[in-house]
DNA sequence: CGTCCCTTTGATTTATGTCAAATTCGGTGG
DNA sequence: CCACCGAATTTGACATAAATCAAAGGGACG
């Protein structure tokens, strides 16, 4: 089971890899003027808002360092965690056309992003020759991602299920997977429950049988892997 | 709650208004070169395949009668019905990049489709001004429907989602609403659990008690509306 | 040092899945 | 047109995973 916890890729614009911060890209190209100018970077704290649901999307967002959640509310005020965002990941609001955020971004720890306009972005378009078709990727990674997530959510146990987030987790962080991967869980159960549609007891219920399994070590927010094919295994 | 079966709206490219065939539009367009020859109906039996996961795109699709189911194959070959399409529908396959195909759709009875080649959109583009635009609107669309079905999913009960269901099928249908809509079932209970994220026999007892409680009449594959405010009072 | 939130663990309930059998429906071919 | 067959549906009995309720510990932070 593939449960890819973030369906926002960090794609290079112009060969489609993932890389570091598009920044950089922006910085380099002769072709952009004053990058330096439009890019800035901007540090939250935990708990802090980078944008809310409905209001106008002004910017991109790379995440440098930390970690973000992303939830959706609602019509009757009940909230979905949708994914997480962590170092390295984009941030590309899918309303393109000065619409609306279709979600809320709050940070789950201290966190440095690094933010584009939007505006900026659209005036360097024709100059960034695949920064469009990339876009689409990224929307079409996105629905993938939901067909993935449809199969996850009706086929497969709440064991399974925290097992294929934590290997999202690991695989997404390119830890070294070396069977001792070290994780830190800035999110609380609560939040790993709502994402995965479990509620926090059957959270850390699991938790304590992969504990006891000896398939991993955690100590409070802390999770060190003691054995990534078994957990692999489990998906099953 | 809602918990729209099918993310795919047919909009006006010009209005984004929901209306009727787009080759209406594309004959009617002086601009557009040839759209008689470009445009063609196709019949579906039963169980015939509209196209297949893995397979290029080269078509967008209408349904001009009849009923579509969209099925994501996994890798280990579980298999999840992402939607359904109804008479009205139009499937854009999203990706609109020469890429493949993300699902497959196979008709549910025999049904009546108008099959426009994609290049032939592509070719009229810079004609059609708001096409590109509209794309876009339908991948948000798409993605918002995501949002909405995670929180269907993880908060709401059997009963609560095949309620959802029957009225998204009620409301996109365009019935009459006026407490005596009638529907077809044209897909199993199996596809509707499979849907829904629920055992066919569940499907099966949920509906039993919609009878029970004479909110519905469920004869073989139809079913007639009797009391649509109650129906919509049980999504809280 | 105390409060509050998060986490863990246990006991219990409940909704839904699973297994099984009877019934109906739909289509096929004689 | 009718008889048959397989597939789909319904219903019941039972098993079980996960939610809920509850209580006790542990950290973080003021």
């Amino acid at each position: 089971m593939q449960l890819i916890s973030n369906p926002v890729f960090n794609t290079c614009f112009d060969c489609g890899k993932r890389k570091g911060c598009p920044a950089d890209y922006l910085i380099e190209n002769p072709a952009v003027t004053n990058p330096r100018g439009a890019v800035r970077n901007t540090s939250y704290a935990a708990n802090e808002t980078l944008f809310t649901q409905g209001s106008g999307v002004k910017n991109l967002f790379f995440v440098k360092s930390g970690s973000i959640k992303n939830i959706y509310t609602g019509e009757e005020g009940d909230q979905q965690i949708i994914g997480f965002y962590f170092s390295g990941d984009l941030i590309v609001p899918v309303s393109l056309k000065h619409s609306c955020h279709l979600s809320t971004a709050v940070a789950l720890e201290a966190s440095i992003v690094c933010v584009f306009p939007l505006n900026f972005i659209v005036a360097n378009c024709e100059k960034l020759p695949h920064l469009q078709a990339n876009m689409l990727r990224h929307s079409e990674a996105e629905i993938k991602h939901h067909h993935e997530w449809l199969l996850g959510v009706n086929h497969h146990s709440a064991l399974n299920r925290l097992c294929a987030f934590l290997l999202d987790l690991i695989y997404r962080q390119r830890l070294d997977c070396d069977n001792s991967a070290l994780l830190n869980l800035t999110m609380t159960r609560a939040d790993i429950g709502n994402y995965l549609g479990l509620a926090p007891e059957t959270v850390s219920r699991n938790f304590s049988k992969l504990k006891e399994q000896g398939l991993v070590i955690i100590q409070k927010k802390r999770l060190k892997l003691n054995d990534l094919k078994k957990l692999e295994h489990l998906l099953d």
